[in-house]
DNA sequence: TCTTGACTGAGAGTAACTCTAATTTTTATA
DNA sequence: TATAAAAATTAGAGTTACTCTCAGTCAAGA
């Protein structure tokens, strides 16, 4: 049985979170001890690796609650769940894509700047000068 | 030169965003009309590309908004404008890799459930039921 | 002329934390 | 055993980054 320390250890989430999430209905199984201390079995870890998941892959909190009710009431709703779970995959995949095409312009960047720190050249551009448009573009 | 809408057409971003970022500062050369509509260039729609990149890579505004006042410095503070993004670039490289991991896990959840429907089988696991831990993990 | 649609700023509302404070419990040490 | 430090609880305030609403301005077409 885990704290909630323990859980925001293991599954590198801020305990505030832990106990945010918990609050909003994500975690319907945890127990207390007789002095109301929240105790997560390993079961219960399953939960917060899925809602983990579901978030880092920016799901609502709203959606996520609608998800783990469908999970409470059981057999009917599994075409539900796997669509959200299948929408879910196609939407992270579609923001690796989106990440993807902005490491591109980082990369791009960052060989800019690396230039004109290696061969200490000027910065081609600061605004107290006037200067065409193609000049300014690159900052 | 384009209106709040146009750039945000363009560039898939809402209106509304456009103008909090211009409030924020991260367009510092945008113009007005006579009336006082703000008209963008196309130098102007280069930093509305670099906002949204370092957006969708998490930097939080107040860091984007330094990004923004070192570019208007000039030369001098190339190295730290360097570490920005070179830092954001390495924040994005571990943001996909999370993602991917994900994925997994969302495939996974995806195949049980596909399984499950296609073969008319019972969700395994209903709450009324009482049932064994590891009957319970696959929800 | 009238109305429709795009623009404006101010400010209220929202999501999802994130932090603080007051209080209670647990645990480690003297 | 006493006690102090560490860890748990809740309620509620604060923060970030939008997101939306509204009242008002302005240009263009029926």
């Amino acid at each position: 049985m885990y704290t909630v320390k323990e859980v925001a250890d293991k599954m590198n989430i801020s305990e505030h979170t832990i106990r945010f999430w918990a609050k909003s209905g994500f975690f319907p199984f945890i127990k207390r001890s007789e002095t109301n201390i929240r105790l997560f079995d390993d079961h219960d870890l399953e939960w917060v690796k899925i809602v983990k998941c579901l978030r880092v892959a920016g799901v609502e909190n709203k959606e996520i609650k609608r998800y783990i009710d469908l999970c409470l009431i059981g057999d009917s709703t599994v075409p539900e769940r796997y669509s959200i779970i299948q929408k879910t995959k196609e939407k992270t995949k579609e923001h690796i894509k989106e990440l993807t095409e902005q490491i591109s312009l980082l990369e791009y960047k960052e060989a800019f700047y690396k230039n004109i720190m290696e061969n200490n050249l000027k910065d081609s551009w600061n605004p107290i000068n006037n200067i065409t448009i193609e000049e300014k573009i690159n900052l």
